[in-house]
DNA sequence: TTGGATGCAAAAGTTTTGCACGGTT
DNA sequence: AACCGTGCAAAACTTTTGCATCCAA
């Protein structure tokens, strides 16, 4: 099975977060989410699994979860919503459909030694970068769709 | 001097939008300014020049500039506002201060090949993408600023 | 027990919209 | 003259905050 519940009461306690239902669930649905999801989802998902929770609850839970950088904070193109995803060790990419909007992950990272080189030439001290790459996928490329 | 103020009337009206002074204002602001611009910031700018405008007109003209994308909305990390700039021929990246928020532009596009890769492994068909990259400039790393 | 977490309600901040009026073409 | 654009006010939407209460450690 992998995870069981008790297993994200270890690691908010571990990061200094007390042991709550609300966040528990929401580590838990953001683990088993393939992609980013706003409050209001996860709000709705919380409701689904009979989690008595307030919205504002949420957004402080994520707020303490993004602290301790166990979850990760993120905007795209043409949405004002914040998303919400699970921290991942590995560096990773967005690939954004814009028929579905469906958000998938891209692995490997195209920037690597691009940082050192922009680093030289700028001057900067550069502390991270952020690519997302926008597309249809194969479902909405086949349907033609455009929105 | 390079462009004059009827120069943006032209542009206006060939895009099939009618010459109005905010309009014109907004465009004039955004080519003079080396970086992107919050709505309120747009309007305060327009204050200055005595352009009687109201916010709610600042951000219609920014969705007809946006519609025939003669600019371009974009937002950045840990802020929930939206950004506008005049959009360039050339495909551009942001080079983005930690310390003084300050917007730089990055030219040379550092993922030429890399579309086409991608496109093949998961069989998306891809129209772009957004690259950002955080650091600290020169001033901000120099005083050790953080914030 | 005690400080942190939550619920509720209200506020804040950004962006959008309805409607009457005004300006460009 | 016709239609698009604007001002004003109100609403919509997302996110934050104050405060009393509750709960995990």
């Amino acid at each position: 099975m992998g995870r069981t519940d008790s297993d994200f009461g270890r690691i908010l306690r571990q990061n200094g977060l007390k042991n709550t239902r609300p966040r528990a669930a929401i580590l838990d649905i953001l683990s088993g989410e393939g992609q980013p999801l706003t409050a209001e989802e996860l709000f709705s998902r919380l409701q689904e699994r009979v989690v008595s929770v307030n919205l504002s609850t949420v957004y402080r839970a994520l707020e303490a979860l993004c602290d301790k950088e166990l979850v990760t904070k993120l905007t795209i193109k043409d949405d004002s919503r914040a998303l919400y995803e699970l921290k991942r060790m590995i560096h990773r990419h967005h690939l954004i459909c814009l028929g579905c909007k469906r958000i998938t992950s891209i692995g490997r990272c195209p920037l690597e030694g691009y940082e050192k080189r922009l680093a030289s030439e700028t001057d900067y001290v550069i502390e991270g970068h952020n690519l997302d790459v926008y597309g249809y996928c194969p479902d909405c490329r086949v349907n033609g769709l455009n929105a």
